[in-house]
DNA sequence: TTTTGTTTGTGTCAAATAGCACAAAAATAG
DNA sequence: CTATTTTTGTGCTATTTGACACAAACAAAA
């Protein structure tokens, strides 16, 4: 096991090979090797077995990796060996998917709050919770003690917004309003505008 | 202006420039410099200067970039100056919201169709447009010409419906199902697996 | 037991990416 | 007109990332 700082190229692609793991482990095969989840990934197997080899020697030479053993592992090691709490923020129809998206189950998170600024939306029901007033964000956040959001707000409010979810000690953000957003050093953000994912692949047309 | 093949990790961060220098364009200002754009992408001057100096020498000393002459460089390179159809695959509530999402007008993209293999939902209207038969999505796909898809299935039907689609001719795939997918090097595949995105923070909790 | 085959973990090298720094160009000020 | 300031484009260098290849470990077969 390698103690030095592990890059975030790495630990981006630890979620992949976890996906892919945990879908494999569905059909009861109980040992992969790197060869294999490479294919699955389209990632070489040689960079795999780097990539996990910087957390300890978890394979075994002419058998592979457990299955079991290494989403154990790979769960550990991103924290989501457990169930966090995940706030949506903005109710609009992105937003509400997000609320009731049933792919965060088994993948160690769950909304437990969703709030907007329109008085028209607060009160609205979606799913099993319903829309809480953005004013009452902060405080909220605290009490519930939740680290991750989820922005789908207007371009125009993402940075008001994510200066409060700061404020109110959110560490993570997923956001998808279409700008960027200026955090402490120490919060993440996520980036996942729909239109500038397109734009990206349009460049090969 | 330099003819050798651009890096995919350059062609990436275009469609951020351009947001942002969008984004200043409605403010009115007519020229920025590599040092003022970087604060808003947080991305160094230098990388900035470089990236964009790929495509030719669209900056100018002494006063840095002219907005609308650089957004227009920028659409041009990215092929957005014109409206590219998609289609949605998959009338789940994600589908759904980015169905009629309205973030894609004025990147330039348009969608023109939603599919879902359910027949509990063909037929159902979302937003201008009728739920189509997945059945036929092969056909419609070729006789609307169209080249980019969003795929927002469950993991299980994911592979299946990227055979179709690449089939049918579509080049670009934003594929928001928990699962890899195995197409052609001639097509293009973003993911955008909420869960995974979120997964990607949660080490640095 | 011995041999053959498989697969990991990692040292070494190669390639890709990013940072630095500065000449040259343009703008501005004196 | 000259000096100063600003800012680009890029050559050079450093760092990061990925590929290769192989000894060592284990399994399976003979």
């Amino acid at each position: 096991m390698n103690n030095k700082k592990i890059p975030e190229i790495i630990i981006g692609r630890l979620p992949i090979y976890l996906r892919a793991l945990q879908h494999t482990a569905e059909n009861g095969i109980k040992t992969i090797s790197s060869q294999e989840l490479g294919e699955l990934v389209g990632i070489s197997a040689a960079q795999i077995r780097k990539d996990i080899s910087q957390f300890g020697e978890f394979g075994k030479q002419g058998t592979g990796y457990s299955i079991e053993f290494l989403i154990n592992k790979l769960c550990e090691i991103l924290k989501v060996n457990q169930t966090w709490d995940v706030i949506v923020v903005g109710a609009g129809d992105l937003g509400h998917a997000l609320a009731h998206y049933q792919g965060f189950k088994d993948r160690g998170f769950r909304v437990v709050a969703i709030f907007d600024n329109n008085k028209n939306k607060v009160g609205q029901t979606i799913g099993s919770f319903k829309v809480e007033d953005a004013a009452e964000m902060s405080e909220r956040i605290r009490s519930l003690g939740v680290k991750i959001a989820v922005m789908t707000v207007p371009a125009s409010a993402a940075q008001e917004v994510a200066d409060v979810l700061v404020q109110a000690g959110i560490r993570s953000i997923l956001n998808y309003a279409p700008v960027n957003v200026n955090v402490p050093s120490y919060v993440k953000v996520q980036y996942s505008d729909p239109a500038t994912n397109l734009q990206k692949m349009t460049y090969y047309l």
